[in-house]
This record gives structure tokens, C-alpha cells and sequence, in this order.
DNA sequence: TGCATATATGAGCAAGTATTCATATTATAA
DNA sequence: TTATAATATGAATACTTGCTCATATATGCA
């Protein structure tokens, strides 16, 4: 009886646990919805997400903590984009797994 | 100026977060980690992800409660497995990215 | 039957989360 | 300066989560 190793060290593990966890809230999601199709600034944001203006910022400052998202400045306005092309690529794959075919397909 | 529009609607974003919160905890990534590798039973995915049997029962059963595993009875063990085939795609996705700019939380 | 092994479950808890409200900060304009 | 708009922050709150301990359930064997 061979003995199993733990595949994946534990930092490693907890890193992936962040980002999946940064991902896993359906306001976050629905942020960089948003933001995958361009930069936006945060009034814009809360309207099209419906959360209040606060809770929005909350939630971008999340992630910005975790760059996901970068930002930029334009007088009064804060512009935020999404930074982190890997954060793209894992909602586009969740996405195209939820139904929507986005990407090619596959035979199961 | 024309109004954008939430390229997602409510139903899907809360899919998508769902199964991104169920990656979203190191003990339940090292548990996919072992799985992807091949079927395992409970006391073995204790020992290797090095928790208590009831927290690797507990966790477990999230992971069976968003079917992403499924089971197996051989006499008195219980042998999982992944049952989610999207879901080795969103880990090993989010593996190969690894080791890149994950950041720390909570810094300002 | 009785006992050991393997797994699941429930309670309890410490810690974390998402939201809103109120307020602070920053920039622009009058 | 004062007023207004855009964004950020802190506190409070209700809710969730992950863990351990103790116990329950299920299987196998003497």
C-alpha cells in the first residue's frame, strides 16, 4: 500500500481558496460581469448591479484587495477596470459552464 | 450616451457564485486536489488533508450538496469522487495560474 | 449477540461576510 | 469660500462558515 501525498502544498491551496472565494458572491460576479465588457465608474456600477453605492464600494474595495480590479481617476469619478486577465479566464470557463456556450463545446 | 446593461442576469450570477464558494476554502481545494488524483475514502482524505474526520465529513458534504463529488459504498467506507468534471477544469485553471499575483487580503 | 471500525450528524462557538446607514474625503464649480 | 457630486470608510447588524467535541448510524467480524 503506497502511501497518497497531499497533491497541492498549503499555501498554494489557500491562495486558490482566495480567489475562488473573491469570486464567490453573486455582487462580485455580477461586477466583473460588468467590468469584463469595459471600464466603468462606481455610480454606473451600483445602478447596474442594484446594490447601494456603499455596498458597491465595499465590495470593489474586496476586490481591489485582491487585484482583480485596477482603477483610474477622472475628476470626481473613479473608473475601474478589471486587472487580472486569470480572473477573466475563470468566469469565462464558470460561465460557459453554467449553460451558456461561450466557448467550444465538449461530449460528455 | 447609451445605457449599459447587466450582462448577466440575477439566476446565473448566483450560480456562478455558488460553485465559485464552494472552491473557495483551502481544506475543500485540497480535497478536489486529492480526488482529481483518483477515488479516496474519508479517513484517507482526513489524514492527507490533515483535519479531523468530522471536519472532512462537514466539508464534504458541502462539496456533495453541490454535487461535485459523489459516493461509493465498499463495506464500511465510503469512497468519493469527483462527479463535476467543470470542476476539475475551474481547479486546474486556477492551479496553473497559480503562483502569480494572488495578493494578500486586507492590506490598504 | 457484542465489539470494533468507518462515516455522518448536531450542537456550540469563534470568526468571517454582505449589507445599510451615517459620515468622511476628494474634486469641481459657482 | 460654499455647495454639490462622486467615492470611500467605519460602525452596527444579521447572517454564514469552518472547526471540534460528542454522539449517532452503519457495516463487518468473532
Amino acid at each position: 500500500m503506497e502511501k497518497r501525498k497531499l497533491p497541492i502544498d498549503c499555501e498554494t491551496a489557500e491562495q486558490m481558496a482566495w480567489a475562488f472565494q473573491g469570486l464567490g458572491d453573486a455582487t462580485r460576479i455580477k461586477l466583473i460581469a460588468v467590468l469584463i465588457e469595459g471600464e466603468s465608474n462606481v455610480t454606473d456600477l451600483a445602478d447596474l448591479v442594484g446594490v447601494s453605492q456603499s455596498g458597491v464600494s465595499h465590495q470593489l474595495r474586496v476586490l481591489r484587495n485582491l487585484r482583480f480590479v485596477s482603477t483610474r481617476r477622472e475628476g470626481q469619478q473613479i473608473f475601474y477596470r478589471i486587472d487580472d486577465e486569470h480572473i477573466t479566464d475563470l468566469y469565462k470557463l464558470a460561465y460557459a459552464h453554467s449553460g451558456h456556450q461561450l466557448a467550444e463545446e465538449e461530449n460528455v
